[in-house]
Parts: structure tokens; sequence; C-alpha cells
DNA sequence: TCCCATTCTATGGTCCGACCGTACGGGCTC
DNA sequence: GAGCCCGTACGGTCGGACCATAGAATGGGA
């Protein structure tokens, strides 16, 4: 066992106890795959109480980079792990439904991410990435798909490009951002005047913009991207202002 | 085909209660400045442990949406808020540290989020954004500064002028993601060769790009704060494996 | 010997009741 | 009327008890 634990005292104990185990993360003597010692042993060594661990720790899990398993074992016990994406989600749709985020600055954030996912994507994305996009694609061209299950496939199509960016944090930003107004764009869809209409004109971008990707041209995709993407944000204004009123 | 036994996992209490108030947020029935009943009375009303109350409280508190201050009267109790930042901060920060982003995503990252914001600013910065970005900068100039300091104004400095683009959201990520690699920053500024040298060559940068933001042109401003941004990220790389190695 | 069911136990999850520290509000003193 | 003091409503912390879970250890039967 590498990690020390070393007692801590003072104001509001499990913001220093998270302290204590954020230095060891950033120092980096605790890496991802490494097993915290139990709860009941942490707590006497940090010199605070399991409660006010558990607060830290908690915070940690809400994070992304940690992760807790009851039972015994080696799988048991709380794990340092990487997964930000979920945490990541949950902190923009939160802050944009409290108004901290207009619809018109997820708009331009989506815009400026994707065009730049797009265009990394036509250089580097791999056939693993096109295969798996084609077949999200395939899904979203089933005859008759309802709104909620278009709009599940349709995030996963961007985020699916962006992973074939090859860039980690610009591909959770992008489902981070995209997650934030899913809920928007749901309504935006179930409202369309005309819905396999609009299902296939949006999948005919979808096609196009995966042609784009597949022949390289980045350019081309990234400014077909920002079409596609403005023109469902331009739907959702209404509706945003609708909604907010309704509620 | 057995039949799928969907039902896998049940929830967590602590979870359960902040699904309750994550709904809530979500629907608009709670808002930012609205206070939340005491811990005391909150518990048993939704029927759990006040330990398991304050677990979702904590969450909602690392996500930014929450502050509590103790004491009695209007200030005190559980408050909504919107304080994205230092969530956000904290989330890039410690992700990167765990290696679930690669030094060129951050890079890469900044590029894209600077662009925009320094293209957006060049169009619709405020006076008064511009003059607080002056004032950094003439603080930035300021001989014989340290590199901690440096790399503290440097931060607002880019941070100044994404606020100036009018987007919160672009803003909150590129002030996370430069945060995220902050440390890194500050080695290779303390590394230097020449430090003097180093700051006056990127306060040239800076100057520069404060002009042409003013000038209102924003293609220049791109161009100039991506060549900055590369730059600095050109020193980082050896550093990161240096650092690396060294732990 | 091998397999399987039973029991053990380490671990996180939850709950309760108590006490502490803080800061406003109201009453008391001067 | 002004200033001090104490009560009180908050969040913060603590310790202990019990529950739920799931691998490990055990032991009996084929």
């Amino acid at each position: 066992m590498a990690a020390e634990w070393r007692p801590v005292r003072q104001s509001r104990t499990h913001e220093l106890v998270l302290e204590s185990i954020e230095a060891q993360v950033l120092a980096g003597e605790l890496k991802a795959g490494d097993r915290l010692p139990p709860e009941r042993e942490l707590a006497p060594a940090l010199g605070v109480s399991r409660s006010a661990l558990r607060e830290a720790l908690r915070v940690l899990e809400t994070i992304g980079v940690l992760v807790a398993h009851a039972g015994r074992g080696a799988d048991a016990g709380a794990r340092i792990v990487r997964h930000p994406d979920d945490a990541l989600g949950r902190l923009l749709r939160l802050h944009f439904a409290l108004g901290s985020y207009s619809l018109e600055n997820v708009l331009e954030a989506r815009v400026t991410l994707e065009r730049s996912s797009f265009e990394a994507a036509a250089r580097s994305a791999t056939d693993k990435d096109l295969a798996e996009a084609e077949e999200i694609l395939t899904r979203l061209r089933e005859p008759g798909l309802a709104a909620a299950e278009f709009n599940d496939l349709d995030t996963r199509f961007h985020v699916q490009v962006a992973r074939g960016s090859g860039n980690d944090l610009t591909s959770t930003l992008t489902a981070a951002v995209r997650e934030s107004v899913r809920p928007l764009i749901l309504r935006a869809l179930e409202a369309a005047d005309d819905w396999p209409a609009t299902a296939a004109a949006l999948n005919d971008d979808h096609t196009e913009l995966l042609r784009l990707v597949r022949a390289g041209e980045g350019a081309a995709a990234a400014d077909l991207v920002e079409r596609h993407i403005r023109g469902i944000h331009g739907t959702l204004v209404d509706e945003a202002a609708a909604g907010d009123g309704a509620a």
C-alpha cells in the first residue's frame, strides 16, 4: 500500500478529507484501479467519523473518480475509476435547467464542439468507429421510430462521431452538452407537424454527414453539422419558451 | 428466447433522494434562490434518515447547484444556487490527473474553445469586459512577477476574454479546461530557461490578442490564440512526461 | 475426488440519537 | 435608546447499531 493516510482537522471535516484524497490523486499516489481501505479503517486513520468520510467519498463518486461495491472479494470496496461522462452530463443538465446557461449558449457550444469533432473524425476516425456510427444510422432510419428512441439514437450518433475524433475530452464535452438539451429536443421532435418527414430530413443530414466523414472531407462535414444543429435548435427556441410558460 | 429480466439493481436511498430533488429542479419547481426545508424536517418528510439526505445534498453541493450555511436567519439553510465553475474545474482537474484525458486532448479542446471564444469576443465583448482584461494584462506585465502569479493572471486573462464572448457555457468550459492543466503550466513556467524573456514573449501575445479583439478582428485573434496555446503546450509535453516519471 | 449447498465474514448502506459550532433574534440590563 | 447576553434554529460531526450484499470458507454427499 503506497498511499499513506494522515489525520485531518478543523472546518468542514469532509472537505478536508476530500482535499487529502484529492491531493493523493493529483500527486499520482492514487491511480485508476487503486482500492481505498475499508471505510471502517480509513475513517479512524484520518481521524474523522465514518459519516464525514462517507460524505467525501460521495463527492468523489459524484465526480466520477470513485465507485463502491459492497460484498467481499477483489471486486468489493471503493475503487478509483475514470467515469467522467455521467458526472459531466448531470452537471450540465442540472445547470441548464437552472438557467445557468441559455439555449443560445448551448447552441453555440454545440456548434463549436461538433464542428471540431467532425473535422477531427474526418481525419482520424477508425473503421470500427465508422461502422458503429453506420449501425446507429441504420437503426435511426427504421420507419415508425418513436421520437424518444430517435432522440436517443441521434444523441448516440453525434457522440459516436465525436468518439471517432480520438479526443476523449471533446467527445465527453460533446456528449454532456448534447445531454443537457435532450429533454428540449425530445419535446421539439414530439411536436413536429409531420414527424416522419422531419425524421427523414434529419436522417438525410446524418447520412450525408457520415459520407463526408468517411470521405475525409472534414471542412464540408463541419459546415453541414453546423447547419444541422442550427436547424434543430431553430425549432427549439419556441419550445423552450413554451415549456417555460407552461411550467 | 427466454424472458429478459430487466430490474437488476435497486437504487441506494441517497440516490432516490437525489432523483427526487433533481426531478424538481428539472421540472422548474426548484429554482435558483429557493431554500430547502431544514434537514431535520426534510429527512422524515422523504422517509429517509438524515444521513442519507445529507449525502444527496452533498452531491448537489458538489455539482454546484446547492450551498448550505449554518446559523439562523434568512441566510441560513440549504439554498439552490448556480455555481458551475468550481465544480466543473475540479471534475476536469481530477480526471486529467487520473489520465482520463491526455495532454493532447486538452490542447485540442483548448484550441477549439478559445478560438471560438476569441472570435465571439471580437464580435460582442463589452467595454467593461475589455477594461477588465486590460487591467489583468497590466498586472501581467509587472516586472519580476513570479511564475505562480503569472499563471493565475494568465488563466484569468483567457477566462476574461471567454466571458467577453457572452457565452457563459463556453467560458465556463474554457475556464475548467484551462484549470485542469494549471499545475502543468506552472511547472513549465518555473522551468523556463529565461523566465523574464518567456513572460515578455507571452505578454506580447496577450497584448496583440487584446488589440485584435478590440479591433473586431476575430479571425486573426483566433489564429493567434491558437498559435499562442500551441506554443505553451509545446513546452508542456516534456514536463508532463518528466512529472510522470518523477512520481 | 469432485461438486454443490450452507454458512461465514468483510464490505458498503442505512438509521438513530446525541452533541458541537455558528449566527441571528429577542430579551435583559444599563 | 443602545449595547450586551442568552436562547434557538440551523448545518456539521460523531459513535454505534443493524441491514444487504456477495465472495470465501466449510462441509457433506455423490
